[in-house]
DNA sequence: CGGTATCCACGGCGATACTG
DNA sequence: CAGTATCGCCGTGGATACCG
């Protein structure tokens, strides 16, 4: 029973407010807003997987994730230490070294995360062929 | 455990891969990425959340998502029609009557992002903590 | 009513080069 | 090693006006 169980966002929020009151994707402070600005982004999900075994040092998380300039895993993994999501660990020792760690928040987002991926996995097939349908039907 | 719970993307995907092979974000055919990309984008969460109690037609739906340009909406929706998360129907009747309605595949997208609704709600205060000690720490 | 057409601002992201 | 600096593309999305 899935209509029912839709919580915040998903349920009409606030009936007696023009906008919708709170729990509107559109208000910047929406948690779910929130969390998909953060997690909709191009790295930050896969880091938080690179991670999810250990602490790497900024190269090695680099290698690990694959194709990403320096300078924007830098603005992901700043966003996510912003966020608590991970920690930045400086040793000062010639060469420089830097771990980056998940903290136990974003450790736990990696339950809605898995729950998002595991969909995605069992319903990519369909929505794939909904798209080459569609793009059919216009010829 | 959630580690050791989490499949897919999160994952380390195939290390003898320079890229890390399949399930690797940056893949645009990536499953996880498709329902990212797909759910991460400003108005698609609200207007699965808008029709979860049932149909509604467009102008409705643009009261109901608040705050939103039409042609926005129809880009929107048309691209969640593409994808198969939702129907639309024209009646021949003038004036003009469009209902849009959540398929199955849409319906069932609602677990998963009320998975990430709990936790954002639970979780966002501490991200917002972490956010202003943050930029206190800058000064 | 249910859209299109047009224009435009902004931010994410990437390539390349350089540095303490 | 772990970044920063600079430049620039381009896609999302918003404002406004118009249309069948």
């Amino acid at each position: 029973m899935v209509t029912k169980k839709l919580g915040g966002i998903l349920s009409p929020p606030d009936l007696s407010s023009p906008t919708g009151g709170r729990g509107n994707a559109f208000d910047p402070d929406c948690p779910t807003r929130v969390v998909l600005d953060r997690i909709g982004d191009k790295w930050t999900v896969l880091v938080i997987g690179a991670l999810a075994r250990g602490p790497l040092r900024f190269t090695e998380l680099r290698a690990r994730v694959g194709g990403v300039a320096p300078k924007v895993l830098t603005q992901t993994l700043r966003a996510m230490e912003r966020d608590g999501l991970l920690t930045r660990t400086v040793f000062a020792q010639v060469p420089p070294r830097v771990d980056y760690a998940l903290t136990e928040l974003g450790v736990s987002l990696g339950g809605p995360i898995a729950v998002l991926t595991d969909w995605a996995e069992t319903h990519v097939g369909t929505i794939l062929a909904a798209r080459d349908d569609f793009v059919a039907q216009e010829a």
